[in-house]
DNA sequence: GAATACCACAATGCATGCATTAAATTATTT
DNA sequence: AAATAATTTAATGCATGCATTGTGGTATTC
């Protein structure tokens, strides 16, 4: 499902109307007629149409009966459902990787991720730490190789994602969010498959914590 | 997204879909253009299509450029990768239910369908059986609440529906799995989280095991 | 001025048309 | 007969047209 069809014009809708969510170009509560979307992307209606069921779909748009395609918002009622399902499923992935005994080769990528975010955090540089911290998780759910996994919980993170483009720069620098990183990595590396199931737990719980107190804090709850 | 817009064209075809795809009427490996299908569902091609995307999306069918809707099959790895998934959610949903001390009230529901299964068991009936099996699964989804789950885990629980039809009459009563619904449903009347969690996987890896047995041995993979 | 009725506008839901192009079929060559 | 080429067929991807219907704005009434 990732960027699809580049070629065909829904694909392309749909690949770029996601990146802008992604990205709170099109910020939660934005809202257009299929129409002015059609007229933007230089479509006619049909594709747009497609790709906003596509998107609608994945939880990213509602599509509202004459009003158009709203970007959904993040409430952190949202945030709290989101975080239960990746509290459940992250862990287990992880604990699964780390239960075959993974070779250095395998999480070279996720050492690699690692050394980045805490290079990062050295450098003050949020952004590189963010889309690290992304990698990460990612390339945990390549190694895990469960398609129907990596598709739920990319679409998950998706969501997590446009939350955090607000919050990251709300809150002190990450840098318990880097060791809990490094750590599930060693549990991860020592076939500890237990200890992995903790560790990414905990960072998840706690990551779930200290979002949604931003959200309260600074009333972010219409976002 | 239970049977929705039941008046409106794409509505319905959505439905109508899923719901032959879910008995096996549309089996796995059937594939069908879309103007067959719209013919046959008294329509335009444009609400089929917009029908159809949504069921890709959720897994039940792929669109395969000039050949028409399939029908996903259930390979063994599919369900291997969906019961990782379902041992994840599940036992999380359940204890998060158990642990805020639901009331009896609360608990009827599951109260039902559980004793409809013991009598269904009685009866060797074992359509009722598998009805009450899938309203025990759905009730607590309910009574869990969060929506996202819910989503996940019914798209999820569709395809396990499938493989169920075929695999239902090939193996002695469900005795045991009569017995794990009832053990669950006890510790979360108790209130037991942990209980609850443990429960609950262990009916979920044991489900696991005998769906993929079966499939082995009667060499369903291609289904 | 507030409330109601009316009207014009516009977005959607669906049908239809059409160019493109893959697949199937037939014809041709070796 | 096998392999290749040519032709036909048909499905898709997208654009467009149109009836329906909700919404906002304007006019009318009290």
């Amino acid at each position: 499902m990732r960027s699809s069809a580049r070629t065909s014009r829904v694909g392309d809708a749909y690949s770029r109307l996601k990146e802008e969510i992604r990205t709170n170009r099109m910020p939660p509560g934005y809202q257009a007629p299929e129409p002015e979307i059609a007229l933007r992307l230089g479509m006619s209606r049909t594709p747009v149409r497609e790709a906003l069921i596509r998107l609608e779909a994945e939880g990213l748009v509602e599509l509202v009966p004459r009003r158009g395609a709203r970007v959904l918002p993040i409430r952190p009622e949202d945030m709290r459902e989101i975080y239960e399902i990746l509290s459940a499923l992250e862990p287990e992935a992880a604990a699964a990787v780390a239960a075959r005994g993974p070779s250095d080769a395998e999480l070279l990528p996720l050492e690699d991720a690692t050394s980045d975010m805490e290079r990062a955090l050295a450098d003050n540089d949020l952004d590189a730490w963010a889309e690290a911290d992304d990698r990460f998780h990612m390339q945990l759910l390549d190694l895990n190789g469960n398609k129907r996994l990596h598709k739920i919980i990319t679409a998950v993170l998706d969501q997590v994602h446009r939350a955090r483009i607000v919050t990251l720069r709300l809150r002190a620098l990450p840098e318990r969010s880097t060791r809990e990183h490094r750590d599930i990595l060693e549990c991860m590396r020592r076939g500890d498959a237990a200890g992995t199931r903790d560790a990414f737990r905990a960072h998840r719980e706690r990551s779930a914590r200290e979002l949604l107190e931003l959200l309260e804090t600074y009333k972010l709850g219409q976002l």
